[in-house]
DNA sequence: TGACTACTGTACCAATCAGTCAAGCGTTGA
DNA sequence: TCAACGCTTGACTGATTGGTACAGTAGTCA
């Protein structure tokens, strides 16, 4: 009765779901198979060091995503507007306006903060980085860029937990959309186009 | 070998720190009972509920610490910027520039969301009723307070998941910053003084 | 002094936890 | 056809989980 997952990377989606809704600690191995439908044989076959592997396994397949699929674009679309409106879409799915967890932000949180720490790390950085790049690239300075490319991802994390607080994807979406605003960039002045709507 | 502990309230504050060290599910007894200096027989004897009790008397606390710290002044008090400000610098203090986890965001994400939801739920709403309430009294209209109400809370919310994940207060510090001069309000213009600075 | 209440330590419980292991299955390549 | 390999199953372990029960101890009031 061999080989009812072809592979491992089939089973990481599950796995990151499970996580998402029930934590590190919370996402027992019973659970686990239940998601996968896989054994603790099969579980351990394929993550010899157990959760914590499986936790850097679904870590390093969002990284990867959003590598391709936000930080990429943002450091080399040739469009930035394009690419950072592209972006807040992208986020705005993947996070099923704020239905949806962030993993890597949940863990942030948790006391399991240490053990993946560097992955955590890389991932805002990387985000940052890369938001970053795409408003200098529509001609603001350094700074400032930094400034307002860390506010869009502080606020994006935040949107989850609150629209999660009060179970309203409205919430979310309406962040998205100040984002929208507060990151696009017209003429030639130094800020956004939000300063006389909000 | 009785009253070694006065009151059920003293061991709230540990308790605090445990759940927010180690969330609802990690903080076991064992840990909690270490933390409190209690057995589990006084542990039981004051929540005779558990650990939810537990959660439930730890998050009535910080309700009653953040209606009497925060809200309170915000909605009644004699000068709204002032009340703004006063938030801002009480909230910094208390999350401890974003080295302290917000439990009820941590509740809010993990998947004890709906065990609480309704003590959640209390707590944003009245954090975000209060600010717009004292948005309103400088001046601004009602729809665009309740916006940026919403906005300011969900950036510290989103502050802190950041500033623990790239393990730098000064991330926390930048956005109080900034929502400082979000929510200031001068003359008789619609919006905030941000407009031309970021 | 003696009851009564409030608190505490500890033994105990069934359930569940992460993790191990040997045996068995199906597929593959020779 | 058969051995080797990769995957799977499920029973098992020892530790830990949240929670209960209860005997006892200290303080308080009469």
């Amino acid at each position: 009765m061999a080989r009812m997952v072809a592979e491992r990377s089939d089973a990481i989606a599950s796995l990151a779901e499970v996580f998402r809704e029930h934590g590190y600690e919370g996402a027992s191995l019973a659970l686990i198979g239940k998601a996968t439908g896989l054994g603790k044989g099969s579980l351990y076959h394929f993550f010899p060091n157990g959760k914590e592997e499986m936790v850097r396994a679904v870590l390093a397949e969002i990284e990867q995503w959003f590598e391709d699929s936000v930080y990429s674009p943002l450091r080399d679309g040739d469009d930035a507007n394009a690419a950072i409106a592209t972006m807040l879409n992208e986020t705005a799915t993947y996070f099923r306006s704020g239905r949806r967890v962030c993993l890597v932000g949940a863990l942030a949180v948790a006391n399991t903060r240490d053990l993946f720490a560097q992955a955590i790390r890389r991932y805002f950085v990387a985000w940052v980085d890369a938001l970053q790049a795409a408003l200098v690239r529509q001609g603001r300075d350094a700074e400032q860029a930094r400034l307002l490319s860390e506010d869009a991802v502080l606020a994006i994390q935040g949107a989850i937990v609150l629209s999660r607080a009060l179970d309203d994807p409205a919430v979310f979406q309406r962040a998205i959309d100040q984002l929208h605003a507060r990151l696009a960039f017209n003429e030639g002045h130094g800020g956004g186009a939000s300063g006389s709507t909000l």
